[in-house]
DNA sequence: GCCAACGTTGGC
DNA sequence: GCCAACGTTGGC
């Protein structure tokens, strides 16, 4: 079991929204790296859900329910996505200000690598997050 | 709206 | 294969 963590800028595509779709696949990637956690992923994996830009803060759990595919929206066979399904909201959402302060989440890689849209978290980063925020 | 970080592109 | 230029992301 691995653990991931996902942004999505809550204009484009908020949680919200993702609750009310119940299911989505996750695209737009045009990252290698990115992509490269995307082809990590397994179903059952669980996945933070964070808003960029606006909010800034872990919102979620979600769960990889599809293993990656051929992204759909593209003919271009470099790049895929994955389907997620929604799992809990965050009581209370952690914010980058609280993840940044937090001693145990100092290597996360959403701080270490703020642009990266798709990154693996240690299960411990995991934990901690859904600790702050329950 | 600005700027820093960083990935990608293209000329050599 | 190096590196400068450029584009994009995301925090502030």
């Amino acid at each position: 079991m691995n653990y991931w963590l996902v942004k999505s800028e809550p204009v484009k595509y908020s949680w919200e929204k993702f609750n009310k779709d119940g299911r989505t696949f996750w695209d737009g990637v045009r990252n290698y790296q990115a992509r490269n956690n995307l082809r990590e992923m397994k179903e059952g994996d669980l996945v933070l859900f964070y808003h960029s830009n606006e909010g800034k803060e872990v919102v979620g759990i979600a769960k990889v329910v599809k293993e990656f595919y051929q992204d759909p929206t593209t003919e271009d066979t470099n790049w895929c996505v994955v389907d997620l399904s929604p799992v809990e909201t965050l009581k209370k959402p952690v914010t980058l200000e609280q993840i940044k302060a937090d001693e145990r989440l100092k290597d996360i890689g959403l701080v270490r690598q703020g642009r990266l849209s798709v990154m693996s978290l240690k299960p411990e980063e995991f934990d901690r997050v859904i600790e702050l925020g329950s």
